[in-house]
DNA sequence: GTCTATATTGAGATAGAC
DNA sequence: GTCTATCTCAATATAGAC
C-alpha cells in the first residue's frame, strides 16, 4: 500500500514553493534545476526551503504523487461505472487531457523523468500506479474489442501504449489558454482514433 | 547553415565510447549522468575522456547532430519523390520507426532531453531541423486532404504533432529485438492511423 | 518563515607523465 | 590512448540567529 490519497499539510507558501518548482523543473529538467534557482524564483534563500521540505526530491515526489493519485481516482470511477467501451474510452482521454490542462508543470514533469524516477525505491509507487492503470485502460479496450466496439485484430497493449504516450506527450505543446479546451482535444483524439484520418468511403 | 552533413573525425574507440555514453544518457537522463560514469562502463578513468572529446555536451550533440541529419535527409528523399500522401505518410512512419531500431538510446535521449536541449545555443540547429521536418510531414498531410486520401476536417498541424509524438516516445517502450520488426509496427500504426481503431461498419 | 554563514560533497575539466 | 593527480566550482543541505 502506497501513501496514496494522505492528505498532506500544506500551507499557502507551500503550495505556491511547490507551484514554483514544478514549473521550473518542467522547463529546466529535474537535474539541471537547483534548489537556488527554485529559492530565487520564490524570493526567498535557499536554505530557507528546507524549513518546508525535507530535500528536492521530496518537492518532485509530493507533486507527481498527489497529481497521480487523482487521476488514477477518476481512472477508477470512470471503469466502475461500466459504461459502454466507447463511452468509458472517450471518459479515460477526457480525463488524461484535463489533468494535462490542469497541471501542465506535474505531468510534464512525470512524463520527462519517468525513466530515471522509476528506478528509484523512494519512487516505488509509480510502478503500482503504471500497473493498474494500464490494466484499467487495457481492459475497456479488450472489452470494446468483444463488444464489437473496437477492431479485434489489434494488439490492445500496443494500443494503450500508443495512445497513453500521444496524449500524455501532448503536454509538450498544448496550451490550455489557446483555441482548443482540453475536451475537444480530447473529443478530437478519440474520433481520430475512433475513424482513423483516411476518408470515409 | 548548420554543420549538417559534415563527416567528423571519428575512431573506432571514440564511437565505442560514444555508444557507452549514449546507454547512459538514455537510461539516467543526460544531466544524472557522470563523466565517471560513463568513463566507467568504457573501462577507463574519468580524465581519459577528454583525449576524445571537449565536454559531456559535445558527446551529447555529436550523438544527436548526426542522428537527426540522417533522419531528415531521409525524409527529403521520401517527399521528393512526389509520391501519393498515403505511401508517402507509410514511408515516413516507417524512417522514424527505423531510427527507433537501429538508435533507440540516441532517440530516447532526444525525447527525453528536448525541452531541455533547445534553450541553448549551441543546439540551434534542433530548431532547423524541427522545423524542416515539420514542414515536410505537413505537407504531406495537407497534399493528402486535397487529394481526397485523408479526412479534410483535421488540423494537420495537431495531427503531425500528435503522430510524431507518439512515434518517437514509443522509443520507451519497443525493444528491436522483440516480436514486432520496426517496419510491422510502422504499419500496424499507420493502419490504425488511417481506418482508425473502430470496427469497419 | 526567512536569513546568515558554512559544511560537505561531487561534479566537470585540466596538465603532464607514461 | 590512458593514468595520476588535482583544480575549481557549484550543488545540496545544515545550524542557529532573528
Amino acid at each position: 500500500m502506497t501513501s496514496a490519497g494522505t492528505v498532506r499539510a500544506g500551507s499557502e507558501r507551500r503550495d505556491e514553493i511547490l507551484a514554483i518548482a514544478a514549473q521550473l523543473f518542467a522547463e529546466r529538467g529535474f537535474a539541471s534545476t537547483t534548489v537556488r534557482e527554485i529559492a530565487d524564483a520564490a524570493g526567498i534563500l535557499s536554505g530557507s526551503l528546507y524549513h518546508h521540505f525535507d530535500s528536492k526530491e521530496s518537492m518532485v515526489d509530493e507533486l507527481v504523487h498527489e497529481m497521480l493519485d487523482r487521476v488514477l481516482a477518476a481512472y477508477r470511477r470512470i471503469v466502475t461505472t461500466d459504461a459502454a467501451p466507447e463511452v468509458a474510452l472517450r471518459a479515460l482521454v477526457r480525463e488524461a487531457f484535463a489533468a494535462i490542462a490542469t497541471d501542465a508543470a506535474t505531468v510534464a514533469v512525470m512524463v520527462n523523468e519517468w525513466n530515471l524516477f522509476v528506478k528509484f525505491p523512494r519512487f516505488a509507487y509509480l510502478r503500482e500506479i503504471y500497473e493498474e492503470t494500464e490494466r484499467l485502460w487495457v481492459g475497456v479496450l479488450q472489452r470494446g474489442a468483444q463488444s464489437g466496439a473496437f477492431r479485434r485484430d489489434l494488439d490492445p497493449w500496443m494500443l494503450y501504449r500508443m495512445m497513453r504516450d500521444s496524449i500524455w506527450v501532448s503536454v509538450r505543446w498544448y496550451r490550455p489558454d489557446g483555441p482548443d479546451s482540453p475536451e475537444q482535444l480530447a473529443d478530437a483524439y478519440v474520433d481520430v482514433l475512433l475513424g482513423g484520418i483516411g476518408s470515409p468511403s
